[in-house]
RNA sequence: GGUCCGUUCGUCUAGUCAGGUCAGGACGCCAGGUUUUCAUCCUGGUAACAGGGGUUCGAAUCCCCUACGGACUACCA
């Protein structure tokens, strides 16, 4: 009798240390996160590092700061501990092994003691007998070199003499598994199609298969929910279930997302090529020192990067689609995830960062600008970066287009741009500038407001129209036609430096741009 | 090859489970408007039910077949 004393939702996130993350797992991790959020549940990380040969110095720091930058939090895990550890599957080696035992004695697993060349002279075998699919399975175990084939002596004497063995689940010959899936609905599978797959490899280490039902099962997991590429093994999970006479937990399997020109799923090796970042910080390889980007250095939102993702395979099924986090954890829904693979949309993403810098106010914004004006080797006051940034963070889709938007604030143009050049300087423009110039050279109330009365005045005095003046003067303070409003960058750029830019405007644009 | 999963505008998707508005939105693109430039912004437009059979008065929606795509098929997860 199996009687549930709570329905405490517990989900996990359990990536291997192989790498970084890429979106694809940082999006499994949001949707589980933002379930056990919803569901005032436990948010686990576990770390399946059953692959000692595939081990990535820095993967595990990698994956939680990256989730930290994300805002994904975590209840339990390798990093902060909790009632159902070790978090480390490399640590709990004792614990599957008692659990191996107990499937060896009731007759659900067996000892294997056959050789990679045996395994695929078995292969060959079946082939040759016309089997498209040869597997280790009912039909064939009887032939092996195993614990079902041979008896209890000889097992034991292999054993004694050190034979390396592996551990197999004795998979059922004819039954129907119907697995259940949130997102898919019900999946059947006849065991027959399946094999009898390693429980325990020669090492001692558990396989992914019997650490992650053990462990799910011992931490209390409610809900699994995992990406796609798990699908076909769900059978053998719930088997695995029934033979440890365990109830399984609810499972969901995410959509893929796809790589963008067309094939296959994305990829850990896709790497910068895409023209968009595949990981959410940068990713140094320890090996060959490369250098991966990241969301992060590319200028992006963690909000926005996080609500890129989120609407990639899931949907409330409103019109709304920006989401805070907090929107987010009550809107989610696991039966509104998409069943088919998404293609990530830079295009997309990129207006997602636009809407998520505007909404930013400008004294967090005014910080970052701060700090990347240190970068380019310059410095000003809290007060000029919050209007500075107020002027142009409508122009900025990534964090490091406030630089792009507004250098010339604090680099004066070395150069002019040809194209504007050709078409707006005209032969009278000199001329023009240099009235304008001892026009503004007299102003003694340099704000953005006076000057505004007066260069209007002048274009109405003169009779000459506003782009025969402020297309010249924008250039020669920009050296192009961009930029914000001309008059409050007059204002913070102040008279002298006006004046010193209109000067080396006019000795510098060259004589044969007239006409 | 086998097993499983999938398929609505170029992209992300609503609508499918309880068949019944010109198949809705967003990004992109195109056009127009605002603007001292560029960008933003505003308005409008463009564009899709993979194909074929059924069931039904009526199908994007239910059933079957085909095509196409994908995942898995390791002592990797």
């Amino acid at each position: 009798m199996f009687i549930m004393t709570h329905n405490q939702v517990r989900v996990r996130f359990a990536p291997s240390p192989t790498g970084p993350l890429h979106i694809g797992g940082v999006r499994t991790a949001l949707y589980n996160f933002l379930f056990a959020c919803q569901h005032n549940g436990s948010m686990i990380l576990r770390i399946e590092d059953t692959d000692q040969n595939r081990f990535v110095e820095g993967a595990e720091d990698y994956i939680i700061d990256a989730l930290k930058w994300c805002k994904i939090e975590f209840d339990e895990g390798i990093h902060q501990g909790g009632n159902y550890g070790p978090y480390r599957q490399s640590e709990r080696k004792d614990i599957y092994h008692r659990h191996i035992q107990q499937l060896i004695a009731s007759g659900k697993a067996y000892y294997a003691f056959d050789t990679p060349d045996e395994l695929e002279i078995m292969r060959e075998s079946l082939k040759a007998r016309g089997e498209t699919n040869p597997k280790y399975d009912y039909q064939v175990r009887a032939e092996m070199k195993n614990s079902l084939s041979l008896s209890g002596e000889e097992v034991e004497k292999l054993k004694a003499a050190g034979t390396p063995y592996v551990v197999r689940f004795k998979m059922s010959e004819n039954e129907i598994v119907e697995a259940d899936d949130i997102v898919r609905g019900k999946i059947k599978v006849n065991t027959a199609t399946l094999d009898d797959k390693i429980l325990l490899k020669t090492d001692g280490m558990p396989t992914y298969h019997l650490a992650n039902i053990v462990d799910d099962y011992l931490m209390k997991i409610s809900h699994v929910i995992r990406g796609e590429e798990w699908l076909p093994s769900l059978p053998l999970h719930y088997m695995l279930y029934e033979a440890f006479g365990w109830e399984p937990p609810k499972f969901a399997h995410l959509p893929l997302l796809l790589k963008p020109e067309g094939k296959g799923k994305l990829s850990k090796r896709d790497g910068d090529r895409l023209g968009f970042p595949v990981f959410p910080t940068q990713w140094i390889d320890p090996k060959t020192v490369e250098e991966f980007n990241g969301y992060r250095e590319d200028g992006y939102l963690p909000e926005a990067f996080i609500n890129i993702i989120a609407m990639l395979g899931w949907n409330p099924g409103t019109e709304q689609e920006t989401f805070s986090m907090q929107e987010m954890i009550k809107a989610f829904n696991l039966e509104k995830v998409q069943k088919a693979g998404a293609r990530f949309d830079p295009e997309k993403a990129k207006w997602f960062n636009h809407y998520y810098i505007q909404q930013k106010n400008n004294d967090e914004l005014a910080d970052s600008y701060l700090t990347i004006l240190k970068k380019h080797g310059h410095t000003t006051s809290k007060q000029l970066a919050k209007r500075i940034v107020e002027l142009i963070k409508e122009r900025a889709n990534f964090i490091h287009d406030l630089w792009n938007q507004s250098w010339f604030f604090f680099e004066s143009p070395k150069e002019f741009d040809d194209k504007t050049i050709k078409k707006k300087w005209k032969q009278d423009t000199p001329e023009i500038l240099k009235e304008l110039r001892s026009l503004l050279e007299a102003v003694e109330d340099f704000t953005s407001e006076n000057l505004q009365n007066q260069t209007h005045a002048f274009i109405e005095d003169k009779k000459l129209g506003f782009g025969k003046v402020m297309v010249p003067l924008r250039i020669c303070l920009v050296g192009k036609a961009a930029g914000p409003d001309l008059m409050e960058m007059m204002e913070i750029l102040g008279k002298d430096e006006i004046l010193k830019r209109i000067d080396f405007a006019l000795n510098n644009i060259q004589k044969e741009h007239n006409n």
